[in-house]
DNA sequence: TTTTTTGTACAGTTTATTCTGTACGAACTT
DNA sequence: AAGTTCGTACAGAATAAACTGTACAAAAAA
């Protein structure tokens, strides 16, 4: 009986983090998010270490990853040295929340420099108007340039 | 001159190609779909392979993925005999819905999985009634199953 | 038919990512 | 103060991903 709620943890574990790897998240930081959200409780990184039989290092450099994205928070407990990491528990605001904006920060920084790009171009348009090629390079940088920001506005909207 | 059009391209196709890559793309493809995009016209395996500097073996497996992507095209040309391949070229709608398409059916597949636990889970609640620690293991299966039914919907809802 | 050309499967190599063990500074304990 | 404990930087090892060259089947050309 104790076996089967083990055989039940071990397939959530499995399931639960391949649809949190699809974030972008690595399957180390997946699996950690995963394990303090079950286990619902504040822990420590040689707790974690050993319940997932990685080293404290990995340890240490994934829960800061999750900690940056805002998926764990580190809290104090009177009496308690080490530090203490636990998953926040709202899933979907934070997984969607910290994906789009990863999308927006990067689109967005991809259509400024796109849009450089074009204003180098039309520079360069201004000096030699009969250059076709160019012109055509000018308009292709155009159609770029809407796609990205078709992008940016596509998942601000979904926020 | 001529070399300020090539200085363009060049920049175009590093930008460009890492804004295809956060639809989940690798970077060759990226760069392939990038370089089809520009070229405006159909190209055979040996003419990215020249291109692009890297083997034939390469294009083909990954036009191969383009192309399941619904990304690129083959297209047929008289007298050719080479096999031709073209980007299609409404960029916006192409890479939001081949992305979605594959969010979409993942997180599906995840929650069906998820579903199926679940019912595990309450088919053996049915027969120890009093077991806490399974019916908290349910409790959370059933908020991880909300989690994944939202990831769907959510993706549903923006196409 | 035989010969050439084309696309791709597959094995092995190269390159990139992930992970570990050691080492060390900072903070706590005695 | 000296001795522990803790978290993390860093270099190297293990693992995974990307890429190439060879080989070969299918189709076209001779």
């Amino acid at each position: 009986m104790a076996d089967n709620k083990e055989a039940i943890i071990r397939r959530i574990m499995i399931e639960f983090s391949k649809t949190i790897e699809m974030f972008d998240l690595n399957p180390l930081e997946a699996r950690l998010f995963a394990h303090l959200y079950l286990a619902e409780k504040p822990m420590t990184l040689d707790e974690m270490s050993e319940a997932l039989g990685k080293s404290k290092t990995a340890m240490s450099t994934n829960i800061r990853s999750l900690s940056e994205l805002n998926l764990v928070t580190r809290v104090w407990k009177k009496g308690v040295r080490k530090d203490l990491y636990q998953a926040n528990r709202q899933l979907f605001k934070l997984f969607t929340t910290s994906y789009m904006n990863k999308w927006i920060d990067a689109a967005a920084h991809q259509r400024d420099t796109i849009k450089e790009i074009e204003n180098e171009a039309i520079k360069q348009l201004d000096e030699t108007p009969n250059d076709r090629e160019l012109k055509k390079l000018e308009e292709q940088l155009s159609s770029i340039l809407v796609f990205h920001e078709e992008v940016v506005a596509f998942f601000r909207n979904k926020k």
